[in-house]
Parts: structure tokens; C-alpha cells; sequence
DNA sequence: ATCGAACCTCCAAT
DNA sequence: AATTGGAGGTTCG
């Protein structure tokens, strides 16, 4: 075990604000009153929990130095939160958010993972796309077993390819099972490695990610902002298109594309835009 | 370039 | 109890 301190960071927001599928909340600890969360993440089991201003993680599989490490950069400890907080201080509404829900950080997920699910993402709520998830790593994914029993690891492209288009329609992915196995054939042959773009551009990335079928302005940014290190992308979804309408457009009826509503919020939030979006993101959908 | 409609599936609300 | 509407969107015409 290993324990990190961190005096903002709120764990349980950020680990189900809907930007991973993965993590299930541990049934156990009553005694304490403290939740464990638990996913697996680069084909290990860790568990996550949280007490006044530090963070705990386990796993079984990983020595301290390598756990540390690995939920540093999972986490995104390393942001300056007071830096990012700083640049949205004339902004009512996020400020009113940032207050709310101090500490909810953008994660730094796997980029295959993280592509992958938010195609599933498509015209799909949170309780179906954490099902599919499930699904497609039980069905195609590793199996593998620590001390504590078995568990799945996230299907590699290969895997998935081999495992076809058909079966994942069987799995219950619809129109999206051609997308996910678009996608794993085209990595396959093209050798593309996602994590190269972590040291790419904004735009070079997002050109990349569009070529991907099933893959428009929305999830490419969602994989940008919370795989790519790109802290300036900006996913306008329904909720975020709610909230700059009621919020920021003063309910203008002016037609505008999702893309140019996009650019516009970038240009207005700067280079955390990213994080504006998941303040925005977070306050309407919850409140 | 831009605009609707169609798309799989599941489930909650008629 | 059967039917309809809609869900973190993308693609196709």
C-alpha cells in the first residue's frame, strides 16, 4: 500500500464523472465509513481510497515505487490545481463549480481504452456504455489472476480484431460494433501507437483521431483530453451545449455548429479549456 | 459546406 | 401489457 498526500483532489468524483467505465465501488470498510475504488489500469488490479487530504492505493501485482508511479500519472497528480483554478476567477459559473466540487481532476487514461469506449459512447447513456465495457473485456480481454482472483484486462486491437465484427454485435454493441472493429483493424495495419501523440499537437492530434471510424469532434476530444495530455480539448456534448446556451450564449437561437462551438469555448477558456468542460460538464448535469 | 435522418440496443415512461 | 421515446454521437445522402 501506498499513500500520497494531496489536499485537492476529490477521488470519488472524478473516478464516476463519466469519463472512465471501469471503476466499481468496493462494498466493505463500514466500519470506517470509507469507500474503496477499484479498476484495473495498464492490466493491473488497484484499489483507490480516500481520507482527509491523502490518497491510498493497493495492488497486488505492482511494487510501491512502480504504484506510485502508475496512479500519479493515472490521476493526473501533477497538476497545478491552484494555477488552473486561477485562470477561470472571472468566470461565475465554473468558480460556482470549482467551490462545489473542489478537486475533481481529469484523469490520464490509456489511450486504446480510452478511444474504444467513447465510441461505445455514441447516442448511449453511462449504465449501458459501463455494461458494454464490461462485456468486451470479459469476452476479448486477458484474463488474469492475482491474489485476490481473477480479473480483465482491456482487449488489445489485435484481440478485438480477431475476435470480429459480428460477436461484438452479439455483445450488444449495435452500429458501434463496426466502429470498434474499424478501428482495431486500422491500428493494426497502419502500426499506429497512440501514446505518440501524447507529444503532439492539438491539431495533428485531433486530425489523427477523426480518421478513425466512428470517431467525430466529440470523442476525439474526449480521447485528447483525458488520454492525450491535451488540456485545451473541448468535447461539446448535450450537456455542455445546455449549459453554453442557457449560461454563456444568454439562450441565443443562432445556429452554430458543434465544432465552432467548440472553438469558440477554446478561445474563450484558454488552455484549460479541457478543465472548463469538465466543471461545466459536472455542475449542470448534477445540480 | 450544411442539414436531417437513420442507426443498434436497452429500458423507462406512457 | 404493448409501444414509444431517448440516450455523453457519427455517418450517409
Amino acid at each position: 500500500m501506498i499513500e500520497i498526500q494531496c489536499d485537492t483532489y476529490d477521488l470519488k468524483e472524478t473516478l464516476y464523472s463519466g469519463q472512465a467505465f471501469r471503476w466499481i465501488e468496493l462494498s466493505q470498510c463500514l466500519e470506517q465509513n470509507i469507500t474503496v475504488h477499484q479498476s484495473v489500469i495498464s492490466g493491473h488490479r488497484v484499489n483507490l481510497w480516500e481520507s482527509v487530504g491523502t490518497i491510498y492505493a493497493s495492488c497486488p501485482t505492482l511494487d510501491n515505487r512502480q504504484l506510485k508511479e502508475l496512479s500519479y500519472s493515472y490521476l493526473r497528480l501533477d497538476d497545478d490545481m491552484s494555477r488552473i483554478y486561477q485562470t477561470f476567477d472571472s468566470d461565475q459559473y465554473i468558480s460556482t463549480a470549482i467551490s462545489k466540487y473542489k478537486g475533481l481532476h481529469i484523469l490520464r487514461q490509456d489511450p486504446w481504452e480510452c478511444l474504444v469506449t467513447f465510441i461505445c459512447s455514441a447516442n448511449n447513456n453511462i449504465p449501458r456504455i459501463r455494461q458494454l465495457v464490461d462485456k468486451l473485456c470479459e469476452n476479448c480481454g486477458e484474463m488474469k489472476i492475482d491474489s485476490k482472483g481473477k480479473y480483465y484486462c482491456f482487449p488489445s486491437p489485435a484481440q478485438i480484431a480477431e475476435f470480429g465484427e459480428s460477436n461484438l454485435r452479439k455483445l450488444g454493441l449495435g452500429f458501434r460494433a463496426k466502429y470498434v472493429y474499424g478501428s482495431s483493424v486500422r491500428l493494426l495495419t497502419e502500426d499506429i501507437d497512440l501514446f505518440q501523440f501524447r507529444n503532439d499537437s492539438y491539431q495533428q492530434s485531433l486530425d489523427m483521431l477523426i480518421g478513425f471510424p466512428g470517431v467525430g469532434d466529440k470523442v476525439a476530444n474526449c480521447v485528447l483530453l483525458f488520454s492525450m495530455d491535451k488540456l485545451d480539448a473541448f468535447p461539446v456534448d448535450v450537456w455542455i451545449k445546455r449549459v453554453l446556451r442557457e449560461s454563456y450564449l444568454s439562450g441565443s437561437k443562432e445556429k452554430v455548429t458543434d465544432s465552432r462551438l467548440r472553438e469558440w469555448a477554446q478561445s474563450k477558456f484558454g488552455i484549460y479549456a479541457g478543465y472548463a468542460n469538465q466543471y461545466l460538464f459536472h455542475r449542470r448535469r448534477l445540480d
